[in-house]
DNA sequence: GTCTATATTCAGATAGAC
DNA sequence: GTCTATCTGAATATAGAC
């Protein structure tokens, strides 16, 4: 059999998935992506139109990975409002730390034309902003939504870039400094 | 005159941060570099090692502006500690704003040789470090400050990856959220 | 649908003349 | 200290045979 791989869009994104997470998207080429699918890098061109188009599926598999994350968390999780919104927070942050590659890619990109689904986006944040308008109240929900996830995003990409070096146990101090931040919304005068 | 250029290396620095803040690092080649300098690329390694000892004098630079920022900013503060902080805090992302492209090469990079020197960041957190432990007290003043650096960098970097799509006041929401975290701190059980 | 072969572009880096 | 010339290597992407 001359050419015995085929290989489907499906695949071609799953492995890069895998590549991406054992190496990092800098050091995908399509050479190697093509090799770990036991077929050569012109073959791909059959099934995705370029190395952005790729990315950017990457990044949706990604996206729907959190989300599939997130909802497990919250339907899994009891207690105040606060103590759930603390619940999501720490799966998203073990999310990141599985997958930090992957995370980095999809979060950290400057380029547009990567970028997941603007809506795939909106329903990633959807059961946390629920849950954190009932901590914050209505009126500032929108804030209170975007300091809890500049918090999450903030610390995990320090840890993940290596700047916080002092030592100590980085999940307790994610803990608490999740706490102070809702304890601040529940006091807000 | 043949040669009318002369570069030295604090030229080349220069230089190299201005092409990173107008295009981005990933657009910086030492073609480009060279040309803006009036000079050919291989007279660069005259100067510098290589490509990575380049950019990590280029984020010392970034982080030596940075540590200025705040110094002013905290010199020019006043208020209670809580406010202090506050200030500090919309300083950095005054900077970050300022210079996005160096600020995302400085501190979003996983390349260990890329990085500015451990104690230079370390005295840059300072102003803050100090403040912050006078909100939080001592006891858990390390997660404090590390919380508070969490929730500027991952605004900044969630506002300049285009994160926040859905409009109002960012520089609002920011202090909101900012005031949200600190009165957490105070409220510590 | 995959292949070989190649076009194209560009990068970082070095050797040696001046 | 800068130059010309070149090496080396890698990348994305396309053309056309099978």
């Amino acid at each position: 059999m001359p050419y015995p791989s085929q290989v489907n869009r499906d695949d071609i994104i799953a492995q890069a998935w895998q590549l991406i997470e054992a190496d990092g998207a800098d050091n995908l080429s399509l050479n190697k992506l093509a090799a770990a699918l036991g077929v050569k890098a012109p073959s791909l061109y059959r099934h995705v139109a370029n190395k952005a188009a790729l990315l950017q599926a990457v990044n949706e598999n990604t996206s729907l990975r959190l989300i599939e994350a997130l909802q497990t968390a919250a339907a899994q999780t009891s207690g105040s409002p606060s103590e759930q919104v603390a619940a999501l927070l720490h799966a998203y942050r073990h999310f990141a730390h599985e997958h930090p590659h992957s995370y980095l890619l999809a979060f950290t990109n400057t380029d547009e034309a990567l970028r997941p689904d603007a809506a795939l986006l909106e329903q990633m944040v959807l059961p946390i902003q629920t849950l954190m308008t009932a901590v914050s109240g209505p009126e500032q929900s929108l804030a209170a939504l975007r300091g809890a996830m500049a918090l999450v995003h903030g610390f995990v990409l320090l840890e993940l870039h290596g700047q916080l070096r002092r030592g100590g146990d980085l999940a307790v101090d994610f803990a608490t400094a999740v706490q102070a931040y809702l304890r601040g919304w529940e006091a807000v005068p």
